[in-house]
DNA sequence: TTTCCTATAGATGTATACATCTATTGTTAG
DNA sequence: CTAACAATAGATGTATACATCTATAGGAAA
């Protein structure tokens, strides 16, 4: 295993993954070394890689000690999810491409995985239809920067409700179901501001929570 | 010449500016192994700042070719100007941070160096203002994951801007002048607010100066 | 026992040799 | 003369040896 033929770019998505995905907790060490051997390369495209990463503040690399996988405070937390909220508005404003069937019906089937997941409920089930979701949304919008933006935002503060909806999973897939019956709806109606403003929405939802989650009002211990 | 220690921060940021500053114009192409020389150090740094810069899609590596100065279509200078319209727009709103008195003298200075501009042009020193004005404003956004998308879109379009200042430099100067005195009025009222929306009636302005060049309507040829 | 200093293991940063890819130029077949 | 192809120069991509930096463990002095 892992002797295939890896490019940098899908190293990056697989470390990018890991990372979201919490299999890289944070405060986790890299060491290029050892992720060099892992993909039977040698240290020059992993370190472009985490140089990529770092980029994106997924992680720090320091000088004599490794790459650290970044941790987030309260403060930053807010900051962007402030931004994504903002962000969110914006997707069917600034010339979204136009809606096909077949964007339907795309949401259509991941609206019917993400019933299924309510009574068969799968961490890793949740994040893939997640990250489709993120995916069918981002390929609405027809401005490329706003897209570039709203896909580092949706990746740099992934991981963190990752995190809190594994401490705390209850409702979540009734969530994203309710989410993708706004989205599919708003698909039929070919409104692409809907879409923008039902991602905000549940952004909004989820940011509450985590606020919660950070500031708990009734610490009854 | 260009025997002082150099880092790979340093380095990146001669590199933008010369891009900005069109020393280095669309097109150019870049090769590793002479930027190493000029810089006294080996390829390896050389290629961290290029892979930088070309994740600010600043520049195109292409195996076997060279590093690429990117050009731009209108398509595209479209959808980066109608993003910093939208996101000058937050610079007010997203949590900025107090003004104080430092930044009210910082405005000042740069309006008397602008007034100065109007009488004596020199481009380097409309875009040494230029530069400043911007980096007196991301200083006041509190939210940072904004403050770094404001910063990024300002290096993706400066240049863009720039060579359509040069071609038709009438009036870019006292433009400024205009600006920074509502920045100015703005920044004595301690009103964040109100410095996003001035910068994004500059940016609208300057947006409209951009599309009558790129679509003449008037081709009397 | 505590504290400070020093030696060291192991990490990233850098330089360089080599592999691979691209564009071009020159040659040859039609 | 034109077009296709092959050889080649020179670019980036990769691997690796070496330089430098960091944290830590261990020993000596107070």
């Amino acid at each position: 295993m892992g002797t295939d033929k890896h490019t940098t770019a899908s190293i990056y998505a697989i470390l990018r993954d890991r990372i979201c995905l919490l299999d890289y907790p944070p405060g986790t060490v890299l060491r290029e070394a050892t992720l060099a051997k892992e993909f039977g390369i040698s240290r020059t495209p992993i370190r472009a890689v985490l140089q990529r990463l770092e980029h994106g503040s997924l992680v720090t690399v320091r000088d004599g000690v490794g790459t650290i996988v970044t941790d987030i405070d309260a403060a930053e937390l807010c900051d962007i999810y402030e931004m994504r909220l903002k962000v969110a508005e914006l997707i069917g404003v600034l010339a979204p491409r136009d809606i096909t069937p077949d964007d339907e019906a795309a949401a259509q089937a991941l609206l019917e995985r993400a019933k299924r997941l309510v009574t068969h409920y799968s961490a890793s089930e949740y994040w893939q239809i997640n990250h489709a979701q993120h995916a069918l949304i981002a390929d609405l919008i027809g401005n490329s920067v706003l897209r570039e933006t709203w896909d580092q935002l949706y990746y740099h503060s992934a991981r963190f409700w990752y995190r809190e909806a594994s401490r705390a999973p209850d409702g979540v897939a009734q969530d994203l179901v309710a989410e993708l019956s706004e989205i599919s709806r708003a698909l039929r109606a070919r409104d692409a501001r809907a879409v923008g403003y039902i991602q905000r929405n549940f952004i909004a939802y989820g940011f509450a929570r985590l606020k919660a989650a950070l500031n708990p009002d009734q610490p009854i211990s």
